[in-house]
DNA sequence: TTAATTTTGAGACTCAATCTCATTAAAGGA
DNA sequence: TCCTTTAATGAGATTGAGTCTCAAAATTAA
């Protein structure tokens, strides 16, 4: 936990923004699972274990963490953005299952080779992607 | 454009609706352009056009069209859907240039079979999928 | 033409997310 | 430590895409 401190602290004296309690507490839910759970469900947690942080500090420190590459946001096109801290996480894409909501993560190298050919064919510069497969799980089918 | 209407007229069968002025009006306005466009634009343009359909029915449309195949929606994870008809064009996805807008399509055989060893592996039925890449295009960079 | 059923439209409502601004807290200097 | 400046916080208002409601209008089959 003493490194997720640390990682936070950099992100914000690289942002020049205040180390502060309620930052800490945000950053400290978000580490403890590997869900992918949304904004709002990371409020109640943090209520829930007796902290009182505002929604508007919730929602305003996770974009901090986002754009600091500590937090992945993913955008499942149901409204609500989920958010995973990508602490020992190497980069990978989401198989979501409609039915159950259940979420897996892949990863394909010849993929993502790919796609950089893709760029590359069209002269463009990849920031980002999202490659996401939406259907039935195994338990689902 | 009398295809257009054979198209609609079979979907809306197909789903137990009747054929209303109203529907033909926001498909003919869809099948319009190929842009990508949201379900505010289409309402307006339809507006400007000097016709009188409301929102309600606009998203209504929409949806129908979206189940049966005649569109194509597009989810870019910025809090609006956007819209595409399919009228002649085959399975694609989408590169967007963060700084302008520009949307550009593309396609590839390989990704896509890969993406079904991914589903195979996991016991996954892939229903549908987002490929997105994001980043600058040629313009902006 | 009528009766039964579906569709439409205006505006109310929802819900995630953002914004406002008065209050509180942090950091650096003396 | 105290003070000053600047940033952060929180409560609640606001936004905006999308959905819902329900009375009125339109469609269809008889």
């Amino acid at each position: 936990m003493a490194t997720n401190v640390q990682l936070l602290k950099d992100a914000l004296r690289k942002e020049g923004l205040h180390y502060t309690p309620q930052r800490q507490i945000i950053w400290d839910e978000i580490c403890k699972t590997d869900d992918h759970r949304d904004a709002e469900e990371i409020y109640f947690k943090i209520k829930q274990g007796g902290h009182k942080v505002s929604r508007a500090t919730v929602y305003r420190t996770i974009d901090v963490l986002v754009k600091n590459n500590l937090v992945r946001k993913l955008e499942l096109g149901d409204g609500r953005n989920r958010y995973e801290n990508k602490l020992d996480s190497s980069h990978h894409d989401h198989i979501v299952c409609i039915q159950c909501g259940r979420i897996d993560e892949f990863m394909d190298e010849n993929i993502e080779k790919l796609q950089d050919e893709i760029a590359k064919k069209y002269q463009f510069k990849i920031v980002r992607h999202i490659h996401q497969l939406f259907g039935l799980c195994r338990d689902c089918k």
